[in-house]
DNA sequence: TCAAAAGTGTTTTTTTTACACCCATGC
DNA sequence: GCATGGGTGTAAAAAAAACACTTTTGA
């Protein structure tokens, strides 16, 4: 009413940075744009936030719509609001509440429904090439996410349901680009507090050779935080 | 353009919760709503974004126009942002970017040059009786300044430029609730790299009596990482 | 049998914790 | 002198780090 005169309106997007590990390097989802501003560059999948729509529900939208990434296994939380009045070319102020996600479904991805394509790259080879501002939401994302693989369980979310110590501790040392010792991760990591949870069965290793390794299960949710942090460390 | 008629205009708002120690008690500022919604309820500080301004520029802005503090010595970074469709009575969605402030200015800022009077109140007596979605912002940052005093060099904008260690582990008592042995806190704050500098100055103790404590300054950006956390425990 | 990966043992080093004790000042 | 808070010493306990070694499999 009387505030839609006295007030500036915003255009609201959601921006999400979707992280996984492929190859042994932290990988992140973009997308090419279509039409300008920024047309045929890369960008992070995201778009505007709907009418009445939780800005969590929009993320999610945006991450189906655009890379056909569903909620299964997919651990989802606010990254960071960015507002720089010109941060967007168009004539409107466009804020975006930025999203941090990690996924282990990193394969059934590249096929969106929308016209644009998704495709995984390593993070370091597309650092310094997004549009927009998102060179710096990523920058933002990939320090946070190491550090959240620190002090919460979110280390797991980049792996299946059923995982053994040695591809997540792959996962520690893409994410933090460092060697583990793997006898010290193996001790560090079963003595943690609700955090893994033998399912009994044993897999074959990663080479096809050498011993078989006992399968884990996660306990408790990726974003809570853990009774003793796992320090990043060469271990 | 074609933009303003695709997609919903949202009203972008700033909230600040602003922490001090007083007395040795974690304090909150908050401020007499004046009109509806929730006139006469405490809230937090906070107003809209105005065009064309920066959303840190912003909630600077409404620290000195609802509370008189100004950034001197002021430590201020981004929260959360809280969008629910329905945080707001009014007719209009209202997004609200929060942000959190910490403060060694405790006392000169009760007059607020706005009509609304602000107030220092410990935050356990205001918690779960705030305006809006005020009081999840306010627990929120709770956490938030309780973990950064962990690991980053937060702990020392809540003192003057110029402290002891004494001061300091009131602060760190203060805001994670708990007893800290004085000589194990003195060691690690101590050892801890590009932290403390000495000023080769002394200061006499709290009651009057006792030994003249060392006084200290800062090293470092509030927000920076510390190398070697700071553990939140009895020491 | 050999290579490779999983997992355990062991020793060294560092950090944390508890708490005794000395230091410097006001009353 | 003595109470009070500042600051250091020290020993026990716990945690981290380095790395040798055993286990279990596929080739």
């Amino acid at each position: 009413m009387e505030y839609r005169s006295e007030f500036p309106v915003f255009y609201l997007t959601v921006d999400v940075v979707v992280f996984a590990v492929l190859d042994g390097a932290l990988a992140v989802l973009v997308v090419r744009r279509g039409e300008d501003p920024y047309a045929g560059r890369w960008a992070l999948p995201g778009g505007f936030v709907g009418d009445g729509e939780e800005l969590l529900d929009a993320a999610r939208r945006e991450l189906v719509e655009e890379t056909g990434i569903v909620g299964d296994g997919l651990a989802l939380e606010q990254l960071k609001t960015f507002g720089a009045p010109d941060r967007d070319r168009r004539p409107h102020r466009v804020v975006s509440v930025a999203y941090l996600a990690v996924t282990p479904h990193a394969e059934a991805t590249t096929a969106g429904t929308d016209a644009e394509e998704a495709v995984w790259r390593p993070v370091d080879e597309v650092a310094g090439t997004l549009a927009f501002d998102h060179d710096e939401i990523l920058a933002t994302a990939r320090e946070r996410v190491a550090s959240k693989l620190e002090y919460t369980r979110l280390g797991r979310s980049f792996l299946p349901p059923e995982f053994t110590l040695a591809q997540l501790r792959g996962v520690y040392e893409a994410v933090w680009g460092l060697d583990i010792d793997p006898g010290n991760f193996q001790r560090k990591l079963r003595s943690a507090r609700d955090f893994l949870e033998s399912t009994g069965a044993s897999a074959k290793p990663a080479g096809g050779r050498g011993r078989p390794a006992e399968v884990f299960r996660p306990i408790g949710e990726p974003f809570d935080k853990l009774a003793t942090p796992i320090f990043r460390s060469a271990m």
